[in-house]
DNA sequence: GAATATTAGTTGGTTTTGTAACTAACAAGG
DNA sequence: CCTTGTTAGTTACAAAACCAACTAATATTC
């Protein structure tokens, strides 16, 4: 059992993220599992063509740095709930456009404002300084300043 | 596409503490992975043992919130590895006392410094009053302050 | 003190993920 | 054009996670 006095592995930074981003998503999970028959997976594709209007599956995983094979996988799933359909590009006919169905983006809208509202409560307990700052650098380490 | 002024879904906090977690997890795991042939659960489970002592599996779940199937896979894979012994424990003989090893708490220690020089890594660039801020911030919402 | 409920931990079957190999379309150089 | 290389997206197989049912020990209740 070792005791170093300022470096607690409870403090270790991926440990505490791993912890807060399973809490934080499992008790979302709750607003798009039953109700949509949605993985996380499909409901992170959904929420970027919801949010950014349509794109390629290829532009989605640099966007959200989820691997191409899941991303595909939650494109086809979405597909067969209707809630996207594809469009094969002219310039390039490898790529696929995908576009929210109109059911689709009602779901997507639903979420989003329920997504609005779980964010709002997380965050009350916190002053607005301090969210801005965790905001600020969680989207440092999860790099997403590229976009 | 959804234009609200004050949310934007790329600040949704799970989504970002689902990337950061995800990136910084990935990025510390080449440090057990192929030298210790431990899987993230393995290594999770180790550092509860290395840094808090002997323990029961359950008492590792409640810590850890990991599901006690995965603590008992992992602990099945590390006492193979020789990493920890059981030992049934006389009060309750449902319950087994789980102990590194010599080898076990040697893997922690190393472990352990180099999870504090990952973690010095990760927070360099940013100011050490937004450092306590994050932290204290996701061991709130991890739930942590119960440990 | 026998029946019932609860708890610690494991196992089995299914779902989901990860990895690598694949197909089809494009690009560039000769 | 026709090889060689690259890219978008899919598929197949293996590894890991999830969930529910299980075993064995203990607690409770009548």
């Amino acid at each position: 059992m070792v005791k170093n006095d300022d470096f607690d592995l409870r403090d270790f930074l991926p440990y505490l993220l791993t912890q807060a981003a399973e809490r934080s998503s499992l008790a979302f999970q709750r607003h798009y599992k039953e109700r949509y028959g949605m993985l996380r997976t499909e409901w992170r594709v959904l929420l970027h063509l919801g949010r950014y209007g349509a794109m390629t599956a290829k532009e989605i995983c640099r966007r959200s740095h989820i691997h191409k094979t899941k991303v595909s996988r939650a494109v086809a799933a979405l597909e067969q709930k209707r809630y996207l359909s594809r469009s094969v590009m002219d310039a390039d006919r490898r790529q696929e456009l995908l576009n929210l169905t109109a059911s689709g983006d009602g779901v997507f809208r639903a979420l989003y404002e329920e997504a609005r509202r779980f964010d709002e409560a997380l965050t009350a307990q916190f002053s607005d300084e301090d969210v801005a700052v965790l905001r600020r650098m969680l989207a440092r380490m999860a790099d997403l300043d590229q976009v």
